[in-house]
DNA sequence: GTCTATACCATGATAGAC
DNA sequence: GTCTATCATGGTATAGAC
């Protein structure tokens, strides 16, 4: 009956409550704060939330489902493993970029003070897509642990944007490096090729 | 007069907080909380420290200063920028494993809700170390610009750390992918030579 | 479904005795 | 320097009317 409509409103809160819980993580936003934003009172939140736990968890698992669904497709796509590998990284900065509350809720996850919270919401978010992209690391063993690189490629594109803030006090900074298409650009080199003088180069002037 | 013993207790108290706020944040920590780990009344810690935020930013200085002027000296040493990179990134490996409060007030401080807060603590703490990573990233001018160079470094090997707890629930997780030293393989490795096969130079121009 | 009203507890912070 | 006592505010959550 009202199942739908109850529904609704649910996913309506989950949409407000994203961008708070993103800005100022579980302990940073009240049920008050919530209630405000979306414009009813307190106890009325708890009519569709058993508590601040459930939302906080429905939250989350809201925002990230529909982002991780998308990646996997993208890495499952193609065959060659390099090719795969850069358009996962290109659609992985651009959502970044453009997703800040994603972003953030990525960098809350990984700082919850309830371990079992969070490695709940790692397994029911994230699992999936680990799965593909280390799949995708199969293809460099053995040289590399696929474990570890998939790690390693996540962390060196989510690095840029949890530090979008804090680079801006560092000396080097340019505006162009928060732009997702130089970041993925950037991380693509530095994976395919490292730091050592690559191929010798051709007289490229 | 008293200024001594003064300085004694509040280095004393810092020397407890950092735990606190390394493991709940700002926002998770109360005063009471402080309070009671010390052995001291709320009242009694008011003396030391103006408010919860002067009594916040003198822990992550306290936590971070001492680790910052210790990692400046070992990417300053030397002079091979490569030789340099690996003992940085062995060291910082071996740090972020022994020092867990370290690695997580990082995190927390790259979340502060409060942007001029971070980026005042990142300038205090930070800049001076990531001047030196820069400069040994100038070395691989102009294949990588030497500001993302950095941040791709110190994400690459941070990352590992901030994703210790979650990875347990990824499938392909070994308990060595925890060590500091196979990170920091892991992690050279991959700086050094990327994900192509390496290949012997060909000549063909 | 949303409201008013409220219980009850935790919070940051201060005043003033010792 | 640390205490006891206290305050105002804000926190989660519930009861019950509409």
């Amino acid at each position: 009956m009202s199942n739908k409509k109850d529904h609704q409103t649910r996913t309506n809160i989950l949409g407000l409550t994203v961008p708070l819980f993103a800005q100022s993580g579980f302990d940073g936003v009240s049920m008050r704060d919530v209630a405000e934003e979306i414009g009813l009172t307190p106890a009325a939140l708890y009519y569709h939330f058993k508590d601040k736990e459930q939302l906080y968890l429905e939250t989350v698992k809201y925002a990230f489902q529909k982002k991780t669904t998308a990646a996997k497709a993208v890495v499952d796509m193609g065959s060659d493993p390099l090719k795969r590998l850069e358009a996962f990284i290109t659609w992985f900065t651009k959502t970044l970029g453009k997703e800040k509350d994603f972003q953030k809720l990525m960098q809350w996850v990984l700082l919850d003070t309830d371990k079992a919270r969070m490695q709940n919401l790692i397994k029911e978010t994230f699992r999936d897509l680990f799965v593909s992209i280390q799949g995708l690391g199969e293809s460099f063993k053995p040289k590399y642990d696929p474990h570890m690189l998939s790690i390693s490629i996540i962390g060196l594109v989510v690095y840029h944007f949890e530090t979008t803030e804090a680079r801006k006090t560092l000396p080097g900074n340019k505006s162009s490096h928060d732009q997702p298409k130089t970041i993925a650009r950037h991380v693509i080199s530095l994976l395919r090729n490292g730091l050592m003088p690559a191929q010798p180069t051709l007289h490229t002037n």
